[in-house]
Parts: structure tokens; C-alpha cells; sequence
DNA sequence: GGATTCATGTAAGAGGTTACATGATTAT
DNA sequence: ATAATCATGTAACCTCTTACATGAATCC
């Protein structure tokens, strides 16, 4: 899924959450679309044209296959299926950490639901994962002592925010 | 600067900086980017290419004007100043408050850097604005109570990102 | 009769990024 | 010698977004 480093979204925000919702069972585009709204449409909005055309291009890249549905009086549906490659690739995602906070926001918490979705298991892992990762992060920006009392500004802005991700993140386990 | 709704560094990452730098007094592009590197680098990468367009961009649109100035053995320093457009952009955009919590981590503290690197005042009044709009974003998340758990959890995530912030912004007050 | 739902895309445009082009001077 | 600094851009590229195209069926 191209990914310059980490995290797939920053690039084809799409591209994962479509797999991810055609990991429940083949379905056409339209009826993604709706799924898409319904289980993320509070947090992440979308064209149903960018929906298609993020299908589209997953569909030429392999990780999905189609097949056309003929309907009385309706045009055809276009049913789209996860081959191996793009089953693969959607787990691989899932249970991967990710490692920015601006990543937290919106993929992380796209993860948790698919966890949630389609009762796949290893979130508790994950979440332990990602923990164990802010803290690193956490332990070293807290270890630095800038003099620049400018860049103290910005590294006490990122502790703080770190802080309440790992406090968040703890909740979130209890809760699960 | 071509405002979608609030903040133009979305679409314009460097405009505002480059105008800013130039708030000091004109300076050539490569100078400009020196103290780009130098004031911002700690928080924001660039390069040199993408510094340049954006300087011509805002000599396109009017924010700037320039001279030549030839110098022996070297080629001739593009010279930048601000026109009364410029600043007043400038000005307008350093006073204004950020709506998001995206915005805060590199735009509002690139403000900060402004109001510091050219003894602007109302640094005050800007940190109390904005203290003032999350704190009234937090009443409204706080007075949510979502059914839906999975909406449950993003409430919370937000809730909490916005307390460390407001904190935060506590606390540069008392370094002010 | 009018709005919404169902159902699919194409193709052009807007915007941002970066590889390339050029070349003298000065510091190591 | 060679690396870094000084000094400026253009033009192609890449990605994403969205305006437009199409049209029947059903709900109000």
C-alpha cells in the first residue's frame, strides 16, 4: 500500500477502511458507501465518488476482485471481493501500531472499530503495543532539557498530548 | 490568502512564515530560508525549492514586492518586502485565533514564535481566546453522552486532547 | 410533483512537491 | 581536492478532489 514510512492513511486514506469493510463479506459500492457512513461517519467524511474511485484503484492493484450482478430495473451492481493479497494486507494494517500522534486520531481509532466489527482479536495487543511506544516516546522528550526556551514550549506541548494519548489508551483497555 | 473556512496553512503551509519573516524587514529568498531553518526547524521541515515558490507565489498575488539587487561575483539577491497587503495579512492572520486542535501543534506555536521574534504585542490576549475556545468546545463534548460506544470513545479521546491543551496554554501563560 | 435513494463512474482540474538546472566562492 | 555555502528558479509530476454525467424507482 505504498507506504513511505508508516501509516498507509496519510496517502490513500481510504484505501484501508474499504478493506476493512469488505473483510465482513463481499459487497458492491454503493453498499460500502452506506457501511462507511454508518460505522464511520462520525469521525471521517467522504464523497461517495472518492469512495469509488479509492474501489477502483484497489481493484486494479490487486487487492480486490469484482464481479458484476445484474438487477431488474437497477443498473448492475458491481460486487467487490478481498482477494488473498488485500485480506492480507488489510490484517497486516489492522494490527499494526501506529506511530504518530496524528495517526492516533482518526486511523488508530478506525483499527478499534474494525476490532470491534468483526470480532478479530488482538486489540488488547495492539493497544499494549501502542502504549509501550508513547512511553518510549514519552521518556525521551521528557529526558531532553532544550535551553531554547521555544523549542521547551514545543516539547512540553508534545509530552502533554502524549500523556493524555497514554492515559486514553488505558482507558480504553479497561473499557474493552 | 484564499481562507476554505479558518486557518490557511492547510492550503498555504509556508505563506504565512514567509510573510511573517519578512514583518522584520526585507531580506532575499535565501536569507528568508536561513531563518526559516533557524527559527522553525525544530518544528517544521521544508525545502529550499518549496521556500521559493511560495515567495513567488506572494509576489504573484501582491503580498510582496521585490528588487534586484546585484552584487559582484555572486548572482543578484532577489530582495523581498512586504506591501501594506502583506502586512496587513500577516497581522491579521498573527492575531487570529486557531479552531482546530491540528492547527495548534505547528500553527499556533509558529505564532507564538512571531509575537516573541518581533516583540508583537497581545500574545496574552490571543492564549485567553483561545483558552476560551476549547474551553467551550470541552462543555459542549463533555455535555455529549453518546449511546454508541465506539462514539463514546472518540468523545473521550477528544475531551481529553483538549484538556492537555487547554493546560498547556495555562501554562505559557505564566511563562509569557 | 419533488426529493431521496439506488447505482455507477469519468475526466478535468487544482494544488502541492521535487527533480533538475546552473555556477561561482569559500572553508577544510 | 572536495564539501558546503551562496543564490535562484522552472517545469514536470504526482496525487487527490470534485464537477459533471446518467437515470430509474420509490417515498412523501
Amino acid at each position: 500500500m505504498t507506504e513511505t514510512e508508516h501509516s498507509g492513511f496519510a496517502r490513500y486514506p481510504l484505501a484501508n477502511v474499504a478493506l476493512g469493510l469488505l473483510a465482513a463479506g463481499p459487497k458492491h459500492g454503493y453498499g460500502l458507501y452506506r457501511d462507511f457512513e454508518e460505522y464511520f461517519g462520525s469521525i471521517w467524511k467522504a464523497g461517495q465518488t472518492k469512495f469509488y474511485v479509492a474501489l477502483s484503484s484497489l481493484l486494479d492493484e490487486g487487492y480486490l476482485d469484482a464481479e458484476l450482478e445484474p438487477q431488474e430495473n437497477r443498473p448492475a451492481r458491481k460486487v467487490y471481493r478481498l482477494t488473498d493479497k488485500g485480506r492480507e494486507e488489510f490484517l497486516k494494517w489492522l494490527h499494526e501500531p501506529v506511530y504518530s500522534m496524528r495517526a492516533m486520531r482518526v486511523e488508530f481509532i478506525a483499527k478499534l472499530r474494525f476490532f470491534d466489527l468483526l470480532g478479530e482479536p488482538g486489540a488488547k495487543e495492539l493497544i499494549d503495543q501502542e502504549i509501550a511506544l508513547f512511553g518510549e516516546m514519552l521518556d525521551e522528550w521528557e529526558a531532553e532539557k532544550p535551553e531554547d526556551p521555544f523549542y521547551n514550549l514545543v516539547n512540553d506541548y508534545r509530552i502533554r498530548q502524549a500523556r493524555a494519548i497514554v492515559d486514553w489508551l488505558e482507558a480504553v483497555k479497561q473499557n474493552l
